[in-house]
DNA sequence: CTATTGATGTTCT
DNA sequence: GAACATCAATAGA
């Protein structure tokens, strides 16, 4: 369990602090290496545009999940935090608990790749849009601090058109389970 | 290893 | 119609 102001705080304090935590589904998930940040006036940011249906979640209350639909096909889970309209988007777990079930998921047993991507992540932890707009605190979502201050790598966000300037993808040094190398 | 392409549903112009 | 916070498969160097 997370202290109660953990999400208030800025969003890239957040998803700094976001590595090294461990992120489990109905006991099912492992350790977050990568994150990115988003903001509300980010024009990467699914809240550029304002509060609509599917953004809701970004502009309530921090600490609780905002789970989208991605190119149609994949579901990607992001933590709300920071000022409203700003979230966490989760792009990489190392795969601890439950590795059975992730494997089953994703039809593969390379655990490198199970939860290497928002996309695969969410299918690996069977997240979907029941998911969407639950607090983080309780089931069938699980979230444990980190032990220690792990050395966090820096770089641009992954997959945008606009935005591409800003440095706020975040990541465990040296993990070999995030989706893409840093620079 | 890099580059390209198809799949697919929702959101916004 | 176009764009999209992605992924897997394929082709080539």
């Amino acid at each position: 369990m997370l202290p109660p102001d953990f999400f208030t705080r800025d969003v890239e304090t957040v998803a700094r602090a976001l590595i090294g935590c461990t992120l489990l589904v109905d006991d099912v998930g492992g350790m977050i290496v990568e994150t990115e940040a988003y903001a509300p006036h980010d024009p990467a940011a699914h809240s550029f545009r304002g509060l609509t249906p599917r953004t809701r979640p970004m502009f309530g209350p921090p600490g609780r999940s905002y789970v989208y639909r991605s190119y149609g096909i994949h579901w990607c889970l992001n933590m709300v935090g920071g000022a409203a309209g700003s979230a966490v988007l989760i792009r990489a777990l190392s795969p601890e608990h439950g590795l059975e079930a992730m494997r089953a998921r994703r039809g593969t047993i390379d655990d490198r790749l199970l939860c290497a991507g928002p996309g695969r992540l969410c299918q690996a932890l069977g997240i979907t849009d029941a998911h969407n707009d639950l607090p983080l605190d309780e089931a069938p979502f699980a979230l444990l601090p980190r032990i220690g201050a792990p050395e966090i790598a820096v770089g641009p966000r992954i997959g945008i058109s606009v935005g591409v300037d800003t440095p706020w993808r975040f990541g465990l040094a040296g993990s070999r389970h995030v989706s893409r190398r840093f620079p």
